[in-house]
DNA sequence: TTGATAAACTGACGTCACGTCGATATGATC
DNA sequence: GATCATATCGACGTGACGTCAGTTTATCAA
């Protein structure tokens, strides 16, 4: 609701808090949480390193302490976010049981997750366009949900549940269509309400894997 | 086949062939090709006025003689394939028959326009994500889509032809399903093929809007 | 507390792409 | 062949980049 009022990305780092932390960590903790506050606000393409070390009280140049250019940082985050989103994606791809509810499930959970953190996914989204390595960072995270769909879906189909199509186009296009519904709904200020956009993701996944009887 | 081969885009920029072109219409048209062979083998981000301009007889700076810069230039290019694309899909949308046919038809001619200027959508998407102003170009060729798609939706539910449901998200899903399918099945060398990339589509659309006994 | 060693930080530099501008080239027309 | 409009170019200032030598700050043993 305080869509406006939110000025601070819900994602943040925070350093294990064990007994000794460097100072080291601690900036570079804060130069993290600073971009995400940054792409939180604003599109990545005016993430500059002035402009994002603006935040800190520390110099353009300290942050090549840190990291050796924007996007070697936005690979860390990448890593942190994609371990979130496939925590919450495991229920249909790991799960026993209903296959249709273990697929809610995980829309319950994948659409709250990356509405929370929609324009920090739209950065990482759009960072992939500016930079080769980063872009092969990113084609490995969609292309780790390609390979654990296909695996979901030719066991499904082994079992007659899914009908014998070949999985892996329909896997494909079924995560982009995931991955670029999530981005623009959510990537921008004013986010897309999500539980249409839920609604609407279950919808064609269940009505193209198991029927559309199924579609609650 | 002769993927290798082909080094030029299949897409060209033909001035309407009138009696008299200026000699400055014929050198806008040479840069506009320019830039359509540029990203059939380079990705957007590589190309700059410098790198563009190298590849014709003139310098850096008469690329500005004729666009401000080149996310003006994309605009142009990106009007001329919205249109070839609209043209592709206008089957369903605005057809009279059995709707199944009518998308079918439309997946063999709009996979068939995406495959062939693959790399050119992908640049096109690209380049929307560094520059506002084409950004909301880009945002209004996928909206079109929507409007178009929910019209039609909305006109078969009134039918029974499609189930009762908010066709609003739901096409807009569709809408990223085809488009980051096509870009990164078709934007980069070596493109997917066409064909199972047209069969996992047809199936996504005709599962979730008419019900997976349609499925040829 | 102090002083030495390592860690953290900074300002300044060279590079590259940008978009602009005044000056020069070229080509059509009389 | 002279003239005027159009086309083209070289050079400039700006801003972001990544690096480096040098300075400041933190840490810790004595």
């Amino acid at each position: 609701m305080s869509e406006k009022k939110r000025s601070t990305s819900p994602l943040r780092v925070s350093p294990q808090a064990t007994l000794a932390i460097s100072k080291s960590e601690r900036t570079r903790t804060a130069i993290l949480n600073a971009a995400l506050d940054f792409v939180w606000s604003h599109p990545f393409r005016e993430m500059t390193v002035n402009s994002l070390m603006a935040s800190t009280h520390l110099s353009r140049s300290a942050f090549y302490q840190y990291f050796d250019d924007i996007h070697k940082m936005m690979e860390m985050l990448l890593h942190m976010l994609a371990e979130e989103i496939f925590a919450s994606s495991n229920h249909w791809l790991d799960g026993v049981g209903d296959p249709v509810a273990l697929l809610n499930e995980t829309f319950e959970g994948l659409t709250q997750t990356c509405y929370r953190h929609g324009p920090f996914l739209r950065a990482v989204s759009d960072a992939a366009t500016t930079d080769e390595r980063f872009e092969k960072d990113w084609v490995q995270f969609l292309r780790a949900f390609d390979d654990a769909g296909i695996t979901r879906i030719e066991a499904d189909q082994a079992q007659g549940l899914i009908a014998a199509f070949d999985a892996r186009p329909v896997t494909f296009s079924l995560n982009r269509l995931n991955a670029y519904t999530f981005i623009q709904a959510f990537g921008q200020h004013p986010r897309s309400r999500p539980e249409p956009v839920r609604e609407a993701l279950a919808r064609i996944w269940i009505s193209t894997l198991y029927g559309a009887e199924w579609v609650e």
